[in-house]
DNA sequence: CGACGTTTTGATCGGCTTCAAGCTTTGTGG
DNA sequence: CCACAAAGCTTGAAGCCGATCAAAACGTCG
């Protein structure tokens, strides 16, 4: 299933016949990863790239203290490793977050792939994205207070899914723990459940067994700032 | 003079001689920035690519509050806005940091480099290094107390200046203000002085009249943690 | 010299952390 | 299918790191 990746690649318009000929040829073998466990780790170098297909995956540095600073999520569609096919070694790891099924695209058909100019640049895009992406959390990260910054991770986890068709307008799945939420927001786990607390008692969130729910999206929005612009995503859910 | 921009685009290996040619072709018209400057600011989508030769300049992001995040530094050779050839619009602003020299690339001349498979690698191989930056910092302002925050930023700055040759073994120049460390770090600026007294006070650093050097380097690189390995630079900075 | 930006210092305040313990849910093996 | 363990969530109390406010010293440039 190189489904969630040719729908990634094409965000930005869609690629000749031929390229996605290609690209739902290369999705060889996958692999099943079980929660939890590590899928890359800080160091390797590994022959090939991985690519989520289904359940989700993040990105995570460990500091010398021995704490753990989460910088990213992976979706369905979201490449995990490209840098290792270039560059000399993973600067950081990459964990499952749910079970997760993931592809392994060996190095020559990433080469295939990178020959291909319209490939090759939509790639280029979507990494642009993710840096894009992580501006935004730095800017999250280094600005907002504790209630904002952990709001705003959750209109965006939100609107993300939705934009690959796993949430409705008002809902969504949410395998992350509070722990997780800490090690995103790079607050301490306690906070970070009176920080929920409060937004539960707000009305502004539910969030139960894995599932969050938005009773008042735009309100929630305004709360913490949020803009979707520096997504990209230019579709339904706009600049 | 598009040298700066070669050396970058070569950082992990040589370009045929042609794409080397290219490049140096491109450095039609160059502008000069006066220092603090805006040089693009958020929602814009200009014509062409900006290209930082001499000087040096920021990104950041304005919030609701009216704060600001600084979320990268560009030195001669960076690139500042890729992004804005194939996304829709900026999603932060670039301001000047020193009076800055920057060559504005045409939005055809980026497609000719881009048609250069070697080039449109290298291309894709630097915003990857951007990225990797961005993941640091995240790890830096999300987890580290403020002394080692600091103290790590200002092991990168000495380290990206000294592999582009703009610094000595233990000396470099030093243009922010505290005001600027202060939107980089997440701190207050007061905060960040007595940070900064307290570092000079250990002899860890000497900085004056926008001069930093460090009397013991390893020393300051033990206490916050600092390892190389996200830069991705091979040369003799090593790994 | 005067003015403005930058750095410095002191005092007070508060958001978030830490520690600690109890509670609830999830998962697993007998 | 129950029992128990482990993981996750919740709550309270105390303390600290860094924010904020305010004002003075410094430096640099027209």
């Amino acid at each position: 299933m190189g489904d969630p990746f040719l729908r990634k690649l094409e965000t930005f318009g869609p690629l000749p016949e031929p390229d996605r000929e290609l690209i739902r040829s290369i999705s060889t073998h996958s692999e099943h990863i079980k929660a939890a466990a590590d899928i890359i780790c800080e160091g390797e170098k590994p022959g090939e790239v991985n690519l989520v297909t289904e359940g989700f995956a993040y990105r995570y540095k460990l500091l010398a203290g021995g704490s753990r600073q989460i910088v990213a999520y992976l979706m369905p569609g979201d490449i995990c490793d490209l840098h290792v096919s270039f560059l000399k070694a993973m600067d950081h790891s990459i964990a499952a977050l749910t079970d997760t099924q993931v592809v392994k695209l060996p190095r020559d058909q990433i080469e295939a792939l990178l020959d291909r100019p319209a490939i090759s640049r939509a790639l280029l895009m979507v990494i642009m994205t993710y840096e894009a992406n992580g501006r935004e959390w730095l800017a999250n990260i280094g600005q907002r207070p504790a209630e904002k910054r952990i709001a705003h991770f959750l209109c965006e986890w939100h609107l993300r899914l939705r934009s690959i068709g796993l949430a409705t307008d008002d809902t969504c799945e949410f395998p992350l723990t509070q722990h997780h939420l800490a090690e995103t927001s790079g607050l301490s786990v306690v906070h970070v459940n009176r920080v929920l607390q409060s937004l539960r008692r707000r009305g502004l969130i539910v969030l139960k067994s894995r599932q969050l729910s938005f009773p008042k999206l735009d309100r929630l929005w305004d709360i913490c700032g949020f803009r979707s612009n520096y997504l990209h995503m230019y579709g339904r859910w706009g600049s």
